[in-house]
RNA sequence: GGGGUCGUAGUUAAGCCUGGUUAUAACGCCGGCCUGUCGAGCCGGAGGCCGCGGGUUCGAAUCCCGUCGACCCCGCCA
């Protein structure tokens, strides 16, 4: 071990030499990605984080570098001078940037050592990921995953730019805040100095933005933080970040423009990819009904089609049960499937049943019609008519689900996607954004016996359902919107509602009282009261939008330090219990 | 809370169904040789609580029960 002295500082980085360079004596600094050591003379890539270049020690070249260079081993820290030079004819390696040239290692410093590293470094891997969260350090060094930082930084670099430049000021809000019912489950942080009192961190800064609003600031964003104590999923993690926005004095029309722009800046800067603008729009309703999804892949087609009227008064008694009780019958063709055996379509039977299936009916389609083990409970109008509708040719195969218009939309958008994957009907470069509209308002929550918010309890009603309010709440359209891409929600966000007297009738139908709204929301209903312009505003998340710019499955891939699906961090080890002294200072004891 | 997949040298896997001497391979690691390699090559070597605990058996990596952990999914995630 040496210690780092001026001369050798770095002049450039690894993977940026190029034939540029040769003839210029450069210090490079880094790993040592690999070593071949042929005796007489040893060659090591070395790597930093923009890439690796090939330095060859000749004992005739520099006989001290040659001699220190035979101690190197896989990830030594070095920094090397020497001479860039064209590779001798032949030896030119076209499968790497720096193949073209080589550094003639004149010095050596040896900056620090390396024990053998536990699992290889390399871009591919198929290492388990409790190894390489544990040594999350060494993973995160694989070129690889320094592209995707690389990209998540250039994606919050394109936001920030996009922001500042029209207008929008960045503010910080509150990680300490207060709890709040409806939503998810808040993470909790006890306060030391107001014994039994607890902060919670925020699952969204919504009301604070609000709050920015009726203070006059206009134009708002923030990259945060947020929390939400769920389970967690391959796109779900305990702390993630919002691109969060709020505007005033604005429409739907406003925001939609405004955040489209945000996205063709990212796709331009980050993939050089040119969006396709306006964007699509979809109302709620249609999604469901098309794509049996709020966020439907657009990549393929494959629509659903209704058949219910088409197999009224067959002798099928499961279809006339669902349709008398007021239930659908729709369909989803898939193309050239029909000749597909038994136990494949016991698997995608299980497939519909995710979404509470309690069948999956099929029709094979021949030159000469439909067949099928139930196809003699209909009549040879019925079966034309299915065909008909469906536009199924020979070859396909139908598949029908009959229940409640949920369970149907449920089970055959599942369907739908898994024989789109399956079927290979997805175009991997495209980038098909969507706006879904015309969201209901409310939800009627079955296991708490109130109507809840379907996005959350401050979005404004579509203003020409208001009356609908005390009516027929369940038909009231909201003012919300989400951005999909590729059938997945990127964004959610509404225009508010900036009127006490609505607010607070929002929350009584939410069946909020008056005290609780007091105790809960009081600060907003308070600010309301205070010039609150008209306003709106959506929140995009981060991790997901960089997982589909960088092409990659798991969250836990475009976020540095993630969690375990039990939300343990295998590197530092938290949560962990703590000592009974700071658990006396906070005012809480135990009940394991 | 529930369903599923997986757990064997540092890493990735084979062996497990059908129990039987010393658990197999590749990569990595250690030593030697080697001046144009880039997954360098050749020769030699070390390395295992078969996740953990219990049971069945003359005998368990292998069969059974439990448990822990990672992952995927359902519920949950305004």
């Amino acid at each position: 071990m040496e210690p780092f002295t001026g001369e050798m500082k770095r002049t450039h980085y690894c993977g940026a030499i190029t034939t540029e360079d040769v003839g210029k004596t450069v210090t490079l600094c880094g790993w040592v990605h690999r070593r071949r050591d042929h005796g007489g003379l040893i060659f090591v890539d070395l790597r930093d984080r923009e890439g690796f270049v090939q330095v060859v020690f000749n004992p005739q070249v520099n006989r001290e570098a040659h001699e220190k260079a035979e101690k190197l081993r896989s990830e030594f820290v070095i920094s090397v001078r020497g001479r860039v030079e064209r590779r001798p004819e032949g030896t030119e390696n076209p499968s790497i940037p720096t193949g073209e040239v080589e550094i003639l290692a004149e010095k050596l410093s040896i900056l620090n050592e390396s024990k053998p590293v536990p699992f290889p470094l390399e871009d591919e891997t198929d290492v388990a990921e409790n190894v390489r969260l544990k040594y999350r350090y060494l993973d995160l060094r694989r070129p690889s995953m320094q592209r995707v930082m690389i990209t998540r930084h250039q994606v919050t670099r394109a936001t920030r730019d996009y922001f500042y430049e029209n207008g929008f000021l960045e503010i910080e809000t509150p990680f300490l805040t207060k709890s709040t019912p409806e939503g998810a489950r808040d993470y909790l942080v006890p306060s030391r100095v107001n014994p039994g009192a607890f902060y919670a961190l925020p699952q969204s800064p919504q009301l604070f933005k609000q709050i920015l609003m009726v203070s006059g600031y206009d134009r708002y964003f923030q990259i945060v933080r947020c929390f939400r104590d769920e389970d967690l999923r391959a796109d779900r993690q305990p702390e993630f970040t919002q691109i969060d926005v709020e505007m005033s004095f604005v429409d739907r029309e406003d925001i939609f423009e405004t955040m489209e722009g945000l996205m063709e800046k990212i796709f331009r800067d980050v993939l050089g990819v040119s969006v396709n603008r306006p964007f699509r729009r979809m109302p709620y309703r249609q999604a469901m009904d098309l794509y049996g999804s709020d966020k439907p892949d657009l990549r393929f087609g494959m629509e659903i089609t209704d058949i219910t009227e088409e197999v009224k008064g067959s002798d099928f008694n499961v279809f006339n049960r669902v349709i008398e009780s007021g239930g659908v019958v729709r369909a989803l063709v898939a193309p050239q499937m029909a000749g597909i055996s038994r136990s494949k379509i016991d698997e995608l039977t299980e497939v519909a049943s995710i979404g509470g299936a309690k069948g999956l009916a099929y029709f094979k389609v021949e030159e000469g019609g439909l067949s099928s083990p139930i196809a003699k409970f209909f009549g040879e109008n019925h079966l034309k008519a299915i065909q008909e509708k469906t536009g199924a040719e020979a070859g396909d195969m139908i598949f029908i689900v009959a229940d409640t218009w949920e369970v149907v939309c449920d089970s055959l958008g599942r369907l739908r996607l898994h024989l789109g994957r399956e079927l290979n009907l997805i175009d991997e470069g495209r980038y098909e954004f969507l706006w879904v509209i015309d969201f209901p308002l409310l939800e009627y929550d079955e296991e708490e016996k109130r109507f809840v918010a379907m996005h959350h309890p401050f979005t404004s009603p579509v203003p020409d359902d208001i009356p609908l309010l005390d009516e027929d709440p369940l038909r009231v359209r909201a003012q919300a919107y989400d951005l999909v891409l590729n059938g997945s929600e990127v964004g959610g966000g509404s225009i508010r509602i900036h009127q006490r007297a609505l607010q607070e009738k929002m929350f009584s139908l939410l069946n909020i009282s008056e005290e609780e709204a007091r105790v809960k929301f009081g600060f907003l209903l308070d600010a309301l009261q205070y010039g609150a312009p008209p306003h709106g505003g959506i929140a995009f998340g981060l991790d997901r939008l960089v997982m589909i710019i960088a092409g990659v499955d798991s969250i836990r891939d475009v976020i540095p330090f993630p969690k375990t699906q039990k939300a343990v961090c295998l590197m530092s080890g938290a949560p962990s219990p703590v000592g009974k002294e700071q658990l006396k200072e906070l005012h809480i004891k135990l009940d394991l």
